[in-house]
DNA sequence: TAATCATTTTGACCTAAGTCAAACGACTTG
DNA sequence: CAAGTCGTTTGACTTAGGTCAAAATGATTA
């Protein structure tokens, strides 16, 4: 691996190669076990992470003990910037801890820390680099506002629009055929709800013939039956 | 009203004198009354608003008819600026509508609408204005974590929590005495909940001499029992 | 001041979804 | 291969908080 990865990485596809070798030789390079924790929220904050292989989840411990996922982060994607540029004196001062939780879901997943101090100088010099970077904030909060909506609806609407949603994604192996890239436990907890709510619920689609669940492999039978549940 | 009122603007804090009179001159200017509808989320994206007298709700519609709001914004303050950041393209070519739907909540609510031109060509010459968006959209984004992470709480913790960060802002009578800016109405659909929840929970904590309610009159009768409920 | 309207409260009821406990199937590991 | 271990499922039970309908309170205006 070599510094054209960062290419990869949105916020920084505007800089020169002088520029990307510099971060590249800075940066923490790491490989983690699945289940491994990459940060808690009570550690002081370093930087932000990049996943160039694997993937991770993100999320908040809950008063009862339960875990909310905010996002799984995909290769090329960043995760926990936002501290970088909400706190810059308290970052500055190794006064700031990270404001959730990140943990491997993959072996092999290996992550690229981008220290603090590295984008403070940059953002100086180059206005696209700031453009880039206010897109991808943008982006998250809308992210952020979609999750917010869907809690309102019931587990079986939430359910339906994920699966909805993955079947148009790459990840899918066909437009009726999704295979979860995520643990059965860390979908309920990305949906708000808990592991036996989600088998039940399952379980409902799948004696309405709506869906064929076999492990992580899900096949669509009725979309329009799964599309309205969605709807309303 | 001048030019002098976008000082107070955080986004705008940077900008010389000159920069600011000439997107004053470009500016709308409006004044609405309570319940008057600033956007909906149907209408096409025009810029974002400043809010310079009264306030404004944030909003979504959910399914079932509910409103879930998302933020109050006080003056001098900004909403809708994700936009702007977020689908560049889309935006020039008015193919982007509001993410959400936005109502003046006091009478004589006068906003300021900066069309998103302007800001575009701003950001091109100016690094300080775009680290003070970027932190803008951070604070916004924790405000948003924090809100999906209340909404595992029952209502009592959820109604602790505010009235007791309530206590501690500018608004606050004294530290025992808010006196609530929003309807109770507003309040609960903050909240994630519903008129009659929220009048309950009042009422239970009135019972147990936690409170003392009165109108929009809040009296804390015992802070550490209210702490209690908020913390576990 | 009556009359109309909006806001808040109350009561009776119901249901989605959480808790707890146990069993199950699929892998891994000594 | 037996013994764990992990992820998932099932069953029985409980409850927070939503729905609906109606009353009470407060505010506004003719």
């Amino acid at each position: 691996m070599d510094s054209s990865i960062l290419r990869n990485v949105n916020l920084f596809s505007e800089l020169d190669d002088e520029d990307l070798d510099k971060i590249y030789s800075r940066a923490g390079i790491r490989k983690f076990s699945k289940g491994e924790m990459v940060f808690f929220d009570t550690e002081p904050y370093l930087g932000f992470y990049i996943v160039a292989e694997g993937s991770v989840k993100v999320f908040k411990i809950l008063k009862d003990g339960r875990e909310h996922i905010l996002y799984f982060i995909k290769p090329f994607n960043t995760f926990a910037e936002v501290p970088l540029f909400e706190q810059y004196e308290k970052v500055r001062n190794d006064e700031f801890t990270y404001p959730a939780n990140a943990m491997a879901i993959e072996d092999d997943t290996v992550l690229i820390l981008i220290r603090s101090s590295e984008i403070y100088n940059l953002i100086e010099k180059n206005s696209r680099l700031c453009m880039k970077i206010i897109s991808g904030l943008a982006k998250k909060l809308r992210h952020m506002n979609k999750h917010i909506e869907s809690i309102s609806l019931d587990v079986p609407k939430r359910l339906a629009k994920f699966i909805l949603e993955e079947s148009k994604s790459e990840t899918a192996k066909n437009e009726l055929h999704v295979e979860l890239q995520i643990s059965k436990h860390d979908l309920s907890s990305y949906l708000g709800t808990i592991d036996e709510t989600l088998s039940r619920t399952f379980k409902k689609f799948q004696d309405e013939g709506i869906l064929e669940v076999s492990g992580r492999n899900i096949y669509i039978k009725n979309k329009e039956a799964l599309k309205k549940i969605s709807k309303d």
